[in-house]
Formats: C-alpha cells, structure tokens, sequence
DNA sequence: ATAGATAGTTAGTAGTATAAACTATTTATC
DNA sequence: GATAAATAGTTTATACTACTAACTATCTAT
C-alpha cells in the first residue's frame, strides 16, 4: 500500500463508489460507441427483462425521479429505442416498449455490459466478488433505513470531443 | 431474491455503484446537516491527511478536473474552511489550508464518515467488508487500462427543501 | 533571451436531477 | 351519477458542476 491507499482508507466509500461508477461508465460506453446513444443502456435493459414496466416502474428500479425519466424516454424516443404505448386498460399509463432497433442492439450492450464487469472484476476469486456483489446490493437496504438528504447524481456526455486515450 | 434482484444482476455494475453512492451520500450530508457546508468532506479529509497538497494533487486524488477544483476551493474558502496559502518557492503553486475552522469540524466530519461506512457494512463479515473494499479500491486499476469515454458525475445540492424524511 | 512546460483561473457550454404546478384519467365515496 | 381524492405522466423553471478552450503568471531548459 502506498501513500495514497492510506488516504483512501479514511474517506468516504461514497467518494470511491463515485469515482469507480464514473471510470466504469466510461469505458461500458466506449464499449458501445458504435451505437448512436451513449447513455441509458440500463434502461434498455430493463425493459428487455420486465418488458410491462411503465414509468413509474422505470423510475424505481433506477431510482431516479419521473421528471427525470420524461426527457430519458423522449430521448430514446427520438433515438429510435422506445416508443409509448397507452395502456388501454389505465389510459394514464404507458408501457414503455422497445423498437425493433433496441432489440436488434440488445445483445451487443448486454455483451458490452458483461465484459465491462468482467474487466472491472478481473484478478479477484469467486469468494471475493460474491462479497462484493453482496454488499453492493445490500449496503443500500442498511443505508436506507437512516435519514437522509435528497442528493443527486448526474452523468453528463461532454459535448463532444476526440475521445481517444 | 425476488423479481428486482433477478433484473439487478443482468443490470452495469456502474448503475449499482451510482445508486449506492448516491444514497451514501445523501446520508453522510444528512448527519452532517449541523454544518454550514454540505459536500467536498472528502477534499477537508485529504487536505487533512496530506496538509501539502496542492490543487493538483487535490484534483487528481478526487479524479476531477482541475477547472472544477477551482470552484470548489472557492466554495470552501468562502465559507471559512480553506485558505490558498502561494508557495513561496514556487509561485505559481498554492497550498490549500485548512482554517482553524476546518480543524475544529475534523473529527465530526471522521466520526459521521465512519459512522455511515459502519451503517452501510453492517451486517456483513469482516471477511466480506476486506474484499469489498479490495475491489472497491483495485477494480479501478482493472478499468483504468481500458479505453474509457470521459463521463463527468455531479452531486448537487437540491435548491433548498423542507430535507425531513 | 527565448521556448516550452506547469499551476491555476476565467468564460462558456452542456446535461440532467430536482420542485412546483399542471393535465388527463381512474378510483372511492356519497 | 356527481364529486373528491389519488395516480401517471408532462411542462416549466431552477440549480449545480463537470468539462473544454483560451488565458495569465511563473518556472525550467536550452
């Protein structure tokens, strides 16, 4: 251990899960940069395995806000991934449903999203990502049982540069 | 494990670790609502450890971009935890200080810090705690060697709301 | 003396999370 | 059936900060 994982150890883990989110997104959408969208592949995903989620639905497993969500499905909309269809039986529901397109690309972010874990968890045992894996998941249930402050989180694309490293 | 954890497991890593650390967050700023500052702990808590540091070593500790330490350090100074002290032996450097202030705030800031980490590993074994953080701190290099798309992440500070849960 | 590198700043752009107020629809109650 | 309350989603407006590019000031190398 050097100098700097000795100051690591006494930060926050919120600042770590940060900084590693942020890494790993960057190098899943290098991944995908092939296709016309960069961000919100989570969301296809979603709807790939629970294909009856309406908004409301979306906004809770991403746990995010339904304004929020609005300019992400009309973003996809305009993309050509999702289109809203009313449900006829709660007109004030829609389903979000995937286009022929995301489910044609479907594979390649499901393989991108694979191997981006894969690199990120390359060299530790099985035992080790199974502890991380459980604490991933279940430190948020510990963590919401204590009062909180309504923070947010952002992912923004850079407006548009020469992306290579 | 129920529907949402079978969709959790085909979802990024990178979403699981925004969610978390998001809520991280919003907990950590929460016990430290006594405070007149609700974020950049963690630059207090570096500057802290390694009194010497410079904005580029602060910069690059916190993996953000030197441009954004500006308007952070100009945050902090204005409100009275931070002073840029010039180098004298190299002028173009500033050494960022901690205000009598800030010193007196430390160990609130270490206790609500450790406090909250404890919250959000508690439950699990010691065995399971050392390979989290063992990912948590290597899977960076891992995905350090990958080609990356730069992608920026924002906590910001809700406007002003009534924050009781 | 000059060119290049380095630390930090300024100005401007982008993107999205939120709140508050809104529409449309459904459900519950009388 | 009429009315009130609840629910799904939208619109508008605000806030915040990561970034890029261009800049100043200072130091280092030739």
């Amino acid at each position: 251990m050097d100098t700097q994982d000795e100051i690591f150890k006494h930060l926050p883990i919120g600042r770590h899960l940060t900084v590693l989110s942020k890494h790993y997104v960057g190098v899943l959408t290098k991944k995908l940069e092939g296709l016309d969208i960069e961000r919100h592949f989570s969301l296809l995903l979603i709807l790939y395995y629970k294909p009856d989620c309406n908004q409301k639905c979306l906004a809770e497993i991403l746990h995010i806000d339904k304004t929020s969500l609005v300019g992400i499905i009309d973003f996809l909309s305009e993309k050509g991934y999702v289109k809203r269809e009313v449900n006829p039986k709660d007109r004030r529901e829609y389903f979000i449903r995937l286009t022929a397109k995301a489910r044609k690309n479907i594979p390649l972010i499901i393989e991108a999203v694979q191997s981006t874990n894969e690199v990120a968890l390359s060299g530790f045992s099985e035992n080790e990502i199974k502890s991380f894996y459980k604490i991933l998941f279940g430190a948020y249930n510990n963590l919401e049982r204590e009062p909180v402050n309504d923070y947010l989180i952002q992912f923004t694309k850079l407006p548009d540069k020469k992306n290579e490293k």
